[in-house]
This record gives structure tokens, C-alpha cells and sequence, in this order.
DNA sequence: ATTATTTGACACGACTTAGTATCAGATATT
DNA sequence: AATATCTGATACTAAGTCGTGTCAAATAAT
């Protein structure tokens, strides 16, 4: 009787399929996943995509989800995680040519940050909107990545620090705050169609940081030096 | 037969019941179900709550949802209306007694934006969190009421403007980083359970709003006095 | 060539919710 | 007292989703 041998749960041994191993397969099938999981949960919202939604766009099945992910938060965790170190290092890049001048540093970050929303509406309403209406998992995440931007922010000012000293918590609040402008904006921008342009934005934003950078006596910011919105938008592209 | 009198939709006519009129019933129906709709929207989230439970929670039955409203959505919208509308008295309220002194204004403004917020904590959820990412019928009232936010900021801060005058499209962005940053730090705050002291909250932000005012020119700002965080804090109590 | 595994498509039951309908008891009107 | 309306509790259908199970065809291994 063989019956026996193919009903019984014998422990198989993974094999190749398509060319590709079972790790490979497995990996390319949870990107997948992730992949249109940005893409639903940032077009659509987290309450609105169904785990058959995103197999479906996927092309998989649901016997992938589950093999890949337990719930469909924990997905939307994964997407979330992977949405934002695009977004940081896409931020860092632009930035890391002018670590030595504080005004131009600003400006590379404030346009970075508000280009890559504009060209990944998607990420960005997942990052900005999305997450921060889902409690549970997400929650924990959020908190560190946001506490990591606003650490990534105070360690790109404190170089430039040279006033009177700021008790810690107050600085704190202030990067918070500075973390906060952009944030917000974003979201709004998002909530508006991206009507209004690039160029208002950061001008604005970068008066704001401007007013900080003086009230904390930044170097390059304590000089009377008003060219805001004057000059011209040059496109600063990020380092290889 | 009477059956076809009873049966038949004979439109009838509103009688008083309990003491009170059609109307006055209607409302206060209408009343509950908003205030259960502020508390379990605040406490657990829009998605996360059924038409079920609010009625639950208002001690009504379905029938009577229906009747004050169409949808799920049309509540939440009446509800943050609600939320928000009290939400911008609190403040008005706060700061009416000093619209002649900047830094007073600025100071009780802020004491009020974060303190309703923590003695609200369900209202302020529903207000700065979960309306957010609800898309459809919300999305046009929260614009609104954003603007009007903004305005508001603005409508105080240019009687204190003196310095070079600096393009409206600016101005707006910055008075909108403004609202953005006590929106944000509230965010921030009720995602990590009102931990930080009111008061750090305070200081950092009125040093932010500091920055901006003399980047502005705005009277009381441009002096350099720096007193913010030493100062004890007076409680500030809106008038009556 | 035969056997075993991988894959995709689909079926199924349990559960939740929206929206409507029913009905007996409470309350007001005549 | 008799009748009509209001109220609250519950029942009900239809639809959607989750999580699991089944099965035949495709592919690899023996």
C-alpha cells in the first residue's frame, strides 16, 4: 500500500523550480508581497486592501501570504520598513555632499524630502499617513524610525551649535519640531494633490530652519543673510 | 378588517413622548450618538469600530442610526466636527485675554493646544490622528478646518509683522509649519502616552515659534531675551 | 518512465458587519 | 377605555473576509 508514504506528513527536502532555489522562490514571492502591499495600502489605506487584494496584485496566492506573513499587518509592518529606509537613505544621499555647510546641508535635505514625496505618492502616504493611524506592531516600529530621524537631525545640527547653550530637552523638542514641519507639510501637501510647487515649500521650510538655526546660534544662520526665494532653485542631486 | 389601516404607510403624525418633543428627541439621539462616536473612534480607531458598537456604546438601536445618519463615515465627520469645533474655542478662549502681547499670546496658545489635548485624550486622537487617514466626505471638512487653523495663526501674527516684508505664498507655508508643529508634537505625544511634561513641550515649541517671530520681525520677538524655560510657569486660564 | 514535489486555482466553513424587517410593550391621544 | 404612535429588542438576509483544504497540472528528481 503505498497510501501510506504520499498521506503522511513525511518531512520533504526543498528542491530547485524554474531555475531558482526554495530560498530564492520564497524571497521573490515575499517582495512581491511587499511590493504591491506599498502600493495598495499607499493608494487605497491599510482598512480598504484585503489580504486577496494583495495577492492579487501580487499574482500569488494566498497560500504565499500566509507562508510569508502571519497577519496582514505584519505585512503592512514590512512594507512600512521598507518604504522608510528608501525614503531616509534617498534623504541621506542628497545630503551627504554638504556636511560642512549648514545652509546648504538644509536645503539639499528639505529638497530631498519633499522630491522623493512627490515622485513616490504611494511611499509617502504609507510612511506620513498611513502608519500613523494603525496601532499594534506598527506602533513600536514607528516610534523607533521616528526617533531615528529626529536623532539623525539633532546629530547634523550639533556641529553647527555655537550659541548659548539649550538645555537638552528643549533641543530635543525643537528637532522633534524641525522633524515636525516637514512631516506635516508632506502630509498636507499629500492631502492636497500636490497643487502647490516644490519651490513654496521648501522656501518656507527653509525660513523656518532658519529662524531655529538663529535662535540656536548655528553657524551660518547668525549672519543677516536673507536670500531666500531669491535665489535660484539649484537642483542639488545626490552624491554616487 | 382594520389590518389595512395598521398596515397600510399612513404618514402619521410626530407626538411628543417622555416630555419631550419629536424634535427634541431626534436631537438628543443625534447628541449621543456623536459623543459615543467621539469616545470609541478617539479610544479605538475609526476601522476598528462598528455601527453596532456606537449604538452599543449610545445605548440606541440601529434604527435610530439610521435616522440621524446615512453612513458610518457621515458620524465620524459629524463627530470631528464636533471635536474640532471645541477644540478651537478651548484655544480662542485661552488666548483672547492677550492679543496685545505677543509672547503672552504665543505662551497661553501653545499651554492651551497641549493642554486640551491631554485632558482630552479621545477627542484629540480623533481630531489629529484618525481623521487623517480617513479618505472620502472627512478629507474636505479637515481641509477646511485646516485652513481655517491657519488663517487664524496668520490673522494673529500680522499685527505683530514690522520687518521686511516677505512674500504671502511664504508666510503662508511658514504659518502652516506653525500649526504643523504643535499638530506634530501633539501626534507624537499621544503616540507615546503624554510621557513628556507639558511644560518641556511648551518651552521647546515657544523657542521654535521664538525663531520664527524675529526671522519675521515680529514686535517683542526681535529684542533678544531669552527667558523661556526659566520663567516659572504661570498657569494661564481662559477668560470668562 | 515513474515518482515526488511545487504550483495555481478554486472550494469551503466560520465569522463579522451592514442594512432592513418584525413585534410586543410603553406612552400618548381621542 | 380604545386606538394610534413610539420605543427597544431581536431576527433576518446579503455580502465580504479570513484561514484552511483540496486537486490537477507543471516541473524536477530518480
Amino acid at each position: 500500500m503505498t497510501e501510506l508514504k504520499t498521506t503522511l506528513p513525511a518531512q520533504t527536502t526543498p528542491r530547485s523550480y524554474g531555475g531558482k532555489s526554495a530560498e530564492e522562490r520564497q524571497a521573490a514571492r515575499k517582495q512581491a508581497l511587499v511590493d504591491a502591499a506599498v502600493r495598495l495600502f499607499g493608494e487605497q489605506g491599510f482598512s480598504a486592501v484585503s489580504i486577496d487584494a494583495i495577492c492579487a496584485e501580487a499574482g500569488l496566492t494566498k497560500r504565499y501570504f500566509y507562508e510569508a506573513f502571519p497577519s496582514r499587518e505584519a505585512l503592512l509592518t514590512a512594507a512600512y520598513e521598507s518604504a522608510t529606509r528608501e525614503y531616509m537613505q534617498s534623504i541621506l544621499a542628497a545630503v551627504a555632499p554638504y556636511l560642512m555647510d549648514a545652509r546648504k546641508l538644509v536645503r539639499a535635505g528639505l529638497q530631498e524630502s519633499f522630491g522623493f514625496v512627490k515622485r513616490n505618492p504611494a511611499k509617502a502616504r504609507l510612511i506620513l499617513i498611513e502608519a500613523m493611524s494603525v496601532r499594534g506592531q506598527l506602533g513600536e516600529m514607528y516610534g523607533e524610525r521616528y526617533d531615528a530621524f529626529v536623532d539623525l537631525m539633532l546629530q547634523f545640527t550639533r556641529p553647527f551649535l555655537s550659541g548659548p547653550k539649550v538645555p537638552d530637552k528643549v533641543l530635543r523638542v525643537m528637532a522633534k519640531s524641525a522633524v515636525g514641519v516637514i512631516i506635516h507639510l508632506c502630509q498636507s501637501w499629500i492631502a492636497t494633490d500636490f497643487k502647490q510647487p516644490v519651490a513654496e515649500l521648501v522656501d518656507g521650510t527653509e525660513r523656518v530652519f532658519g529662524g531655529m538655526g538663529r535662535e540656536l546660534g548655528v553657524k551660518g544662520y547668525t549672519e543677516v543673510q536673507q536670500c531666500n526665494g531669491i535665489l535660484p532653485n539649484e537642483r542639488i542631486t545626490a552624491a554616487p
